[in-house]
DNA sequence: CTCTGAATGATTGTCAACAATCGGAGCAAT
DNA sequence: ATTGCTCCGATTGTTGACAATCATTCAGAG
């Protein structure tokens, strides 16, 4: 395969990537302003792109604009997680169930593969979470590939997961129930293999959910 | 109300605005070239707010763009098509579920209002079926609102919406079932009025499911 | 005749300067 | 002391010029 090995990509575009990254991991915090000038100096580049980048970013929901007032990172409080995690439940359900539909037995099969491997390394980590979180995005992102629904596809990988992913360094600190997901993966697959579209997604959604309750109440906990 | 009379937009906002009714009506046809140097002097504004409304309609799903080569309005194909409903189907049935569980009896009873608005509008026109695309996305829209979920509520208005009309656009010539579509908008609003979140998630993913089986086929004819 | 590849024109990407708008400091009047 | 006004600095919005990239054309070699 002849594809090119270096994509070259506009300065907007990386900024965009790096805007990403930076409010995921925190760098940049919630509800925080961002700065244009600031942003642009930093990153070497003029105005222009980054505005383009955080229109962008507006798009996947990463950032909130007001007009002559400036662009703010979001603020992923309780209920913009439970507006999140409803969101998850109905999407990822119903790419469950349209990866029951329509997998190949290959892809079904590499599924498989998948859960034996985040098995082995769950064990070998003694449960930690960091590698499991990691194993969890994988199993999600193969189901909705399965889909072959690449609106839905779109929608989970560019834009759901991204605030998942930021969720998930908000509440890092939270253990995670590597074991009960796993169970309930491998539940998912068994239905997928057998084609059982109705199960598949009825797990998905039990799935996320449950996640969600879990979530909520270490959070109240903790608070 | 106060809300203010004049909105004060940025230029780009209102850009959008436009580029948005022109991909929707089909004054930009589908798979069209958009032009920045064309569009900005037809707008009579420069190529910057321009360029950041563009961002903005890949946001939306609207275009397409490809770096160093601009951005082409989508084609919205079966498969297009076949996704948005899929896709529709699973956050819409979500929101309908919602609405039965958190919709207070004031929006009850004005849904049921609109309902017999509809029904007046179809038999005055003599099942003229403009109005009740109308009342359709109006139906649809209280759902959403009354979900009270606010990323459900911009991904089906902000997003999904648009695309849709575009398709109603494309499709006009064939006829909608307004009768039907009336009878099951009911059905779904006893639902929500009984509290019973499980049968109004049904009702509402059959309407959809059926919705596209009716337009597929008629497709396929008029092919 | 076909294929390669270099020149060229058109289009997109980027920049820095300019204009418009917002928010707050400071001051005066009640 | 509080309210309202004005001015001013800071930030966002907009513009036109410049640079980089792509697609096309056309000349020439095989």
């Amino acid at each position: 395969m002849a594809t090119p090995l270096v994509v070259e990509k506009t300065l907007s575009d990386k900024a965009s990537l790096r805007l990403t990254e930076a409010i995921i991991t925190g760098e940049l915090q919630q509800g925080q302003k961002l700065s244009e000038a600031d942003l642009a100096t930093r990153y070497g580049i003029s105005r222009g792109p980054l505005r383009e980048a955080i229109r962008e970013l507006e798009g996947m929901r990463l950032v909130k604009r007001v007009p002559h007032a400036g662009a703010r990172v979001i603020k992923l409080d309780m209920t913009a997680l439970a507006d999140l995690y409803r969101v998850r439940e109905a999407l990822e359900g119903m790419a469950c169930r349209m990866a029951a539909e329509q997998m190949s037995e290959q892809e079904v099969s590499a599924l498989f593969g998948l859960l034996d491997a985040h098995e082995k390394q769950i064990e070998e980590s003694g449960g930690e979470s960091y590698f499991q979180s990691e194993g969890d995005f994988d199993f999600h992102f193969h189901i909705a590939q399965g889909s072959r629904n690449q609106m839905l596809i779109d929608l989970l990988v560019g834009e759901l997961y991204q605030l998942l992913r930021m969720c998930r360094y908000q509440t890092s600190h939270l253990r995670n129930r590597t074991h009960m997901a796993l169970k309930q993966h491998r539940q998912m697959v068994e239905a997928i293999a057998d084609g059982d579209g109705d199960l598949a997604e009825l797990l998905m959604r039990r799935h996320i959910s449950g996640a969600w309750k879990s979530i909520k109440v270490m959070m109240e906990e903790n608070k």
